[in-house]
DNA sequence: ACTTAATTTCGATAATATTCGAACTATGGA
DNA sequence: TCCATAGTTCGAATATTATCGAAATTAAGT
């Protein structure tokens, strides 16, 4: 028998996107800060972007980010990759996400 | 001597205004409700837009609204006439309203 | 002046969120 | 198998926020 693989996370379907949630997880400062390093490094790991923060703290947040349709996780060995679902982003909120993250302060 | 004019209400000059909280104003499902009912009407009082909520809650969303440069509010009579400072945000934030109210549900 | 209408402010309560340490889980080596 | 690494989950403390009644404010009308 196979073991079955670790739990994967949940990540919603564009149809399940709702803009007030969306709009919400990006309203604080840490997720807009992960958001925005996400967006220019593509993708990395929560401990990357921990700004010292403690790990249960980020982990919160990228739940947040996760659950908002906002960033994919995915497992590799030990660590969790995060990127921005762009693609899903723009075709339930086209224009939205972009006109965000020109804002660059 | 004249009287002062009643005090008027502290709109944010575009300079002022914050991603985050305007964010944050956005994710609230009143206040959205609220706006895009300003963005169809053009204009319109804080008692016109009360689904039968109280006033104080509805005063409560409308100073928030201010607050983040959203909506401005001029005092005619006894009546808050409120409208959307659309050119001012989109100058701050370009395309973002925008995209936030081609959503209409 | 007095009254009414529209809204704000105050104060309290309830609901939500953020933060973070401690314990737990999963994966990859030594 | 034992250990280290990377994150998650749990639980509790703190902080923010939403809601709403009651009292206060402002302007207009009588």
């Amino acid at each position: 028998m196979y073991d079955l693989p670790m739990r994967p996370f949940k990540h919603p379907p564009v149809s399940e996107f709702v803009l007030e949630r969306l709009l919400y997880a990006l309203s604080d400062p840490v997720r807009l800060e992960i958001v925005r390093h996400l967006d220019e490094l593509g993708e990395a790991s929560c401990g990357e972007l921990d700004g010292g923060r403690p790990k249960s703290t980020m982990s919160h947040h990228f739940r947040i980010l996760r659950d908002v349709g906002l960033v994919h996780t995915q497992t590799i060995g030990t660590t969790h990759m995060n990127s921005l679902r762009k693609d899903d982003m723009n075709s339930r909120f086209p224009g939205l996400l972009d006109a965000i993250l020109v804002q660059k302060e």
